[in-house]
DNA sequence: TTTTATTTGTCCGTATGTATA
DNA sequence: GTATACATACGGACAAATAAA
C-alpha cells in the first residue's frame, strides 16, 4: 500500500497543504527566525514521512505566500515579517510604519495637474474636468518599497501642493500647511492585480506577482472629500488589517 | 518632432495608463454597459491619436483589473461588475451576496477533524493540539465561484458540525443550531497570493492569477472566539470594502 | 459550405527617455 | 560621467479566431 493514500489526506485536505500550514505555523511561532535557513527538503520530508516532492510543493506554496524564499544550492530562508497595515479612520503611513520601529521613506516620483476623470471627480465630489493635482508617491520602510500609489487632490484648494509635499515630506504635514489639522479615512476598497513592469520595478518585485490594489477616499471632519488615492501594495511585505 | 515626446506624457504619467483610466471611467460611468463590446483597438487608437500598441497596453491593464476581457476575432467586452464585499462586524456571505440580488451557493467540498496548529489555536484561543473541525467551503453567486476557504471551529463545542452544515447550508444557520444566535467579526487580515492549480480549478480561473487572501476571526458577543478562517477570493469578481 | 472582412494576438523592428550600476 | 538595462511609444507584418456575406 502506498504511503500517500487517503488515510493520510484528511478528507480532501492535501498533504502538501497541511505541511505548508504546519511550517507556516512554526515560522509564525518563531521556531525559525527571520533570515534563518529552514532544514533541507530531505530532512523535512523525513520528518513528515513524505516524499521530497511533497515538501517541495509545500515550500512552493509558502514562497507564493511570501513567507520564505528559496536559493538554489543554498537553502530555503525565512523572509522578513510582513508589516501590519491597519485600515482605520486614522490611516497615516508615517504613524503606522514609524510605529513599527522602522525607518519611513516617502518619495515623490512625479506630479502634475490634470482634469478630473469621472471616477476621481465622483470620489472628490467635484465636477468632471475640474483640475486636480496628481501625485505619484513611492513609500518604503527600512529602505524597502512598501507601496506605490497615485493620489489626487482638488487643485483649486491646494495651490503649489507638490512643492509643499517635497519640502514637508508626508501627506499629514503637507495638508497641515494648508490649514487642515485633521482628516480621516472615509472608504477603502480592496482588490488585487498583477504587477506590471513599472510597478515591479518601483516595488522591487517581479512582473506578474500579485499586488494589493487599494482605492481610498479621505475626508475632512465635515465630511468633505479632501483626497483620493489608488495604491499598490507588495503583499509579501504588507498585510492589511481591519479591526472591528 | 516625434509624437511620443514629453509634451504628451503629463509629467511622469504614461500615455497608456491615462487611456486605461479614461476607459475605466467610461465603463464605471455606464457609457459601455456590462457585456457590451468596446470599440475596436484601431478605433480607440484613432480617438486618442496614439498607436494601436499603446491602446493594447491600456486594455491589458483593464483586463488585469478584471474590468474587461478580450476575445480574439470578436472584440473586447465589459466584464460583469464586481460584487462589493463589505468587511464589518457583521460579515455574512449569504446576506452580502443575497442582498445584491444574486443566487447564493455554498458547497462543502470537504471536512474533517484535526489537531489545532499553533496559528489556529492562537486565533481560537484554545490549546495547541486540541481537536478542531476543518471545513473546506466553496461559495458562489449566480453559479460563479466567488471564494474558496478553510474554516476551523473547536470540535468539542460543535459535535457533528459538518453534518449540520450540510443540511442547514450556511454558517449562520449552522451556528444557530448550536444555540449561537449572534456572532461578529473580530479581526480581518488581508493579503494576496497567486492561484495554484487547485485554487484555479475551484474558482474557475487561471493558475498564476492573483487572489485575495483573507484571514479572519469571528467571536461571540462575549468576545470568545468561535471560528477562524482563511479564504481565497477571486479579485476580478469581488471587491472588499472597508467602511469607516 | 466557402469566401471575405474584421478583430485580437504575436512577432519583428526603431527611436527615445530614464533609472541603475 | 559613462555604460547598461529597461520602459515607453511608434510602425509594420502576419497569424488565428470570429462573424458576416
Amino acid at each position: 500500500m502506498l504511503k500517500a493514500s487517503s488515510d493520510r489526506t484528511l478528507k480532501g485536505v492535501t498533504l502538501w497543504r497541511r505541511i505548508a500550514d504546519d511550517v507556516e505555523q512554526e515560522i509564525i511561532a518563531g521556531v525559525y527566525t527571520i533570515g534563518e535557513r529552514l532544514p533541507g527538503e530531505v530532512e523535512i520530508a523525513q520528518r513528515f514521512d513524505v516524499n521530497r516532492h511533497t515538501v517541495r510543493r509545500a515550500l512552493a506554496e509558502l514562497a507564493l505566500r511570501g513567507l520564505v524564499h528559496a536559493e538554489r544550492g543554498s537553502g530555503t530562508f525565512v523572509a522578513p515579517r510582513r508589516i501590519a497595515y491597519p485600515i482605520r479612520r486614522q490611516t497615516r503611513f508615517s504613524e503606522i510604519v514609524g510605529g513599527a520601529g522602522r525607518e519611513v521613506g516617502g518619495r515623490l516620483i512625479a506630479d502634475g495637474e490634470e482634469p478630473a476623470s469621472g471616477a476621481v471627480a465622483e470620489r472628490l465630489r467635484i465636477a468632471v474636468g475640474e483640475l486636480v493635482v496628481r501625485l505619484e508617491i513611492l513609500r518604503s520602510a527600512d529602505g524597502l518599497p512598501i507601496c506605490a500609489g497615485t493620489t489626487w487632490l482638488p487643485a483649486k484648494r491646494f495651490p503649489g501642493l507638490a512643492q509643499v509635499y517635497r519640502s514637508r515630506r508626508g501627506m499629514t504635514a503637507t495638508l497641515a500647511h494648508f490649514g487642515i489639522r485633521d482628516y480621516r479615512r472615509h472608504s477603502t476598497r480592496i482588490s488585487a492585480t498583477s504587477a506590471d513592469a513599472l510597478d515591479a520595478q518601483r516595488l522591487r518585485t517581479v512582473p506578474g506577482r500579485p499586488l494589493l490594489l487599494v482605492d481610498s477616499v479621505d475626508v475632512l471632519p465635515s465630511g468633505e472629500p479632501v483626497l483620493t488615492s489608488r495604491t499598490r501594495f507588495a503583499p509579501d511585505r504588507v498585510e492589511l488589517v481591519v479591526e472591528s
